[in-house]
DNA sequence: GTATTAAATGACAGCGTTGTCATAACGCAT
DNA sequence: ATGCGTTATGACAACGCTGTCATTTAATAC
């Protein structure tokens, strides 16, 4: 497997495999009359080049785009991933580009070679990538090998070549937490985000903080591992529950993890917000279905996507790579605490 | 504005201008160096030809495709909409093709141009449209005007030159009201879905079945007009449990509106399920991190979009226009119900 | 009015592929 | 070997646009 200097042809498949540049085509597209030993040849030379055809030039001469599209009304309650998307969408709508999405569930053997096709299949210029796949190792070697311009949506760290957007994570824990002390509690139990997301930390740093600086000795029992979904918050929250001496407030590091404690609190009977307390962060709508709605950390997520997009674009036409600001969060205060 | 036969490419453009193609190229561009004279002739020219570039022939000459990726890890508790994003994403990937997402609010005056744009910027060939959009009366003569391949998720009216999908609402509907008549209950409130939605009619009918076929009388009372929303749930929710006579059960069009069920219940002290049962239906991440968790309705959401995606594709290609059967539903029992 | 310069316009190649049609090689029966 | 019908391969135009560079036209100065 050679390293492609430029990006090769099909002429330079058929100059390698020594035949003509149809018979590439008709080796490409699995067309019938192409002798075996031949055809052996020019998938060898494809390979070796790393070959894979120019989606415009056919779309060009007649072939269809592949491209489908896919309408949908779009509601208000949108979980986290569903405000990054519309928002990104919409950007891209106004500059006249096309976004192209692409879930994965990690961990993913596949994910390098999917990224490869994704630039030239689905030839894209550029890529947002959103936690935590924004910290992906290999991911973001990958991309770096293909020379793609990024932009990374609350990474840990931040290379200074890919447009990047951040929030104010460990500040807005901070002040949920300072809310929190300043209601009166004292043992205020903290579950912690995915280890992999940047913002886990963020958070439980502001957390931290407020403790230290209100001079209130940390107890580690009151520490919980948890990893942004609902059963992971409920767990914790069982744990926390169960101590001798447990919590009288719950700061749970996303809205999921807020909705499990809250569930756990109901299954062991204990009044919310008067026995406990319970907040989240991400201000989704579950946050404001639950009962009591909770109160959580309103992030600029709309914002933030947006000037992620628009960065790349301007990165894309040629423009300065413009350096992006933190930006706000706010807390939402609602009924989940006294 | 004429009705072009063909696609209009830059030389039908120049040739009615009279300048060549090249001066048309510029004024597309907003390049300088056009006499506004010029300019002014070939812009006409164009609006009157309906003339839109296109973006596969753009980017051969090496302009970039506009087109920018988007990853982001796939979890689980998605919404309804997000589970056939998901879905739909992957069957497009796994037959070569790419998928271009477009949200709408509603009402959209800008409807009909933004679905042409899809087609000419983003180059769609075929599209697939959710609910309430697949009944949009002005989008499906837009669709049809562009004579534009169509899958249609759930439609109300299913037109036989579009892939349909659909599921057994009404069947699904009826087996839980009779579930819950089975547990005891007579007064069965029932909160109707958003009218534009097809499934809102089909869910209200299985209602009604079950009412008559276990001889209990309809009381008009007990029906409510939600719109699939959180909010018009809590608010039908309110007004059935000040009935003189309230009902021990309600039905709820979907998780969200059993969502504000829920809630409302809370508020006015009762308890789910001894006092009122409650129903939803969807299976949405809401309907499990609820408590109590929701006694609601499965679709095969997955199944029924990579159907449609598949079919649409199929059609694409040439192939047989497969006629697909409705899929079933599946009652989920939690508990939110006695 | 003519020379000089700048602005406006056009001719043409090239982007990477596939379709058409011509040509070359093969397989087989004579 | 010879001829014939396949099967395999290649040459070349076409797809719709933009970049380069040549040419025409207008504007300005003398």
């Amino acid at each position: 497997m050679e390293q492609p200097k430029a990006k090769t042809n099909i002429y330079d498949v058929a100059e390698r495999a020594g035949v003509s540049i149809k018979t590439v085509s008709r080796v490409v597209n699995n067309e019938p009359n192409v002798r075996a030993n031949t055809r052996e040849k020019v998938q060898t030379a494809i390979e070796e080049l790393g070959y894979m055809p120019s989606a415009a030039a056919r779309e060009l001469t007649g072939k269809g785009s592949r491209v489908i599209g896919l309408l949908y009304e779009n509601s208000e309650d949108f979980s986290y991933t569903n405000k990054i998307l519309t928002a990104a969408l919409n950007a891209c709508e106004e500059e006249g580009y096309t976004l192209v999405l692409r879930p994965f569930t990690l961990p993913n053997p596949r994910l390098a070679e999917s990224v490869k096709q994704l630039k030239e299949n689905a030839r894209v210029e550029g890529i947002i990538v959103l936690p935590p796949l924004a910290d992906h190792k290999a991911l973001r070697k990958q991309l770096k090998e293909m020379a793609m311009p990024v932009a990374l949506i609350a990474p840990k760290t931040a290379p200074k070549d890919a447009i990047c957007v951040r929030c104010t994570d460990e500040q807005a824990s901070y002040d949920l937490a300072c809310f929190v002390i300043d209601r009166g509690h004292q043992r205020i139990g903290f579950i912690k985000g995915h280890p992999d997301h940047s913002a886990s930390a963020e958070r439980f740093a502001g957390y931290l903080r407020a403790l230290k600086e209100r001079k209130i000795e940390l107890d580690e029992q009151l520490i919980m591992q948890g990893y942004f979904d609902y059963e992971s918050g409920k767990a914790a929250a069982k744990e926390l529950l169960s101590l001798p001496s447990p919590p009288t407030a719950i700061i749970a590091s996303n809205d999921d993890m807020a909705a499990g404690t809250l569930f756990e609190a109901r299954e062991l009977g204990l009044g919310v917000p008067h026995q406990l307390s319970i907040t989240g962060f991400d201000d989704t709508a579950l946050a404001s279905h639950l009962w009591p709605p909770l109160t959580t950390v309103k992030q600029p997520i709309t914002e933030m996507t947006t000037a992620a997009t628009r960065g790349l674009i301007q990165r894309l036409q040629g423009d300065e790579p413009l350096v992006l600001e933190p930006f706000n969060c706010k807390i939402v205060v609602r009924d989940s605490t006294t």
